[in-house]
DNA sequence: TAGTGGTCTAGACCACTTA
DNA sequence: AAGTGGTCTAGACCACTAG
């Protein structure tokens, strides 16, 4: 029935690797289909000549892609692709921050007192104060989002400049170390732009628009940052696959 | 310094999530904070009393949630919460189908002539005809989710009507089991109603929505299907979340 | 009862980082 | 050289599914 497909020992790609990307280009191929079972762990092992935990970590890497999925005491089976499935991320919006061509201009920083809704969402009352920091990101000298951020204000920890500005930005979207923050909530919108938004944006307001709204706590679990991203629907791309396109393994480990 | 902290073998929770949950409650705990590194693998076997294999499993969930990072030859370390890693599902849409209070009421199916723009997403001449099906997705009696979708027509395996009615919307989403599809890319998108759209779904033109592509390909990595569902904007719940919250440690296998 | 996936162990060798 | 994570092995026991 099926061939032995042994593995390179010395190649770079690690068994598990090989194993996962044989397996891969099998449901490619359609050698395997949606609902087929597969090969038990057992006869992987002989198929490979690996032993069954190398055979589990590349099965698990595909059940971990949602290409296949396991059912104790039955088998492995190719899973079909799923539209409900799919997952989207924020990697468009990284690229931008992070490409070196965005600059990021500070719009205002000043200390404020909170308007009800900053109030509701900081979980502070009226009575204390908060920082406000709005800022538009260009690219290529074009305005494509503009970001409105509120800090509570605490007088014994006052901010450095460095927090209002492009630094504290990027350590927002990707932090590579410390950072006073222990979980954030964020929520995906579809929205219009307001005449404020549009102004600071170049656009007609009403234009269709993401807001990507974020809400963050310290360890405390207290509200400490909220804030919100707005861009034009198209500044942003929300694209994914479900399934195994032929392009792309994404085998890698 | 650190107190032995012995997992429970006769619990129903293995011993590798026992750890998992163990290491989590320690990050939650502010105990280790974002940047800090983590007692080493050799460290947490002793600490725990379990094989490594035990430890790594652990550790490869926590990274996997994004809650930690590792560094060959350096250690494993807690991983800032970052906006940019944010990632978002369909988990809303998916209940909404589930929903057996949803009905789904199919305005259109029949066999028409494609206009450019399926030409160019089904990649179909002009000369062929493509199947039309449009649908609306109540919940409650009301219409939340205007659906529309063209199928290559194929004269030698003609559609049977299920294809056109319920149960083939619900396998689009979650299909558990064969479907004809190889995979799919979606894409979300934030839009408008336009006239059309807004007639079916009782609402005003120009009211945000969201948008929801698909294109899924067959075996021979042809696209036989392209359509959008169309949605106002609270009628699709985005949001997610980074880092570690309190509620729900989500330490599952 | 036989086959399946799920879990765990003890030990080994490796590449990498740091001192 | 010592410590770290990355990988692999051979074998074991378990819970579950099916005939």
């Amino acid at each position: 029935m099926s061939k032995l497909r042994p593995i390179d020992r010395s190649s770079f790609e690690p068994p598990y690797a090989q194993v996962a990307r044989g397996m891969r280009e099998r449901i490619v191929n359609g050698e395997y289909r949606a609902g087929d079972r597969l090969p038990s762990e057992a006869e992987l092992c002989a198929l490979y000549g690996v032993s069954r935990m190398t055979v589990r970590r590349a099965v698990t890497l595909l059940t971990q892609d949602g290409v296949v999925y396991t059912e104790n005491g039955r088998g492995t089976f190719v899973r079909a692709p799923e539209l409900g499935a799919a997952t989207f991320d924020l990697a468009s919006l990284r690229r931008l921050v992070d490409d070196a061509a965005t600059t990021v201009k500070i719009i205002e920083a000043r200390i404020v007192p909170p308007s009800p809704r900053v109030c509701r969402k900081l979980a502070v009352d009226d009575e204390s104060y908060v920082v406000a920091i709005k800022r538009v990101l260009s690219s290529a000298g074009e305005p494509v989002f503009y970001h409105s951020e509120y800090l509570v204000f605490d007088p014994r920890r006052p901010l450095v400049e460095a927090e209002y500005g492009v630094t504290a930005l990027r350590d927002l979207l990707a932090n590579a170390g410390k950072s006073g923050f222990k979980y954030g909530r964020l929520r995906l919108d579809a929205s219009t732009l307001t005449e404020t938004e549009a102004s600071y944006l170049a656009e007609e307001p009403g234009v269709s628009a993401w807001v990507i709204e974020h809400l963050f706590y310290d360890f405390e679990n207290r509200p400490v940052s909220w804030g919100r991203f707005i861009g034009r629907s198209d500044r942003l791309d929300l694209s994914t696959t479900v399934g195994v396109p032929d392009v792309g393994n994404g085998a890698g480990g």
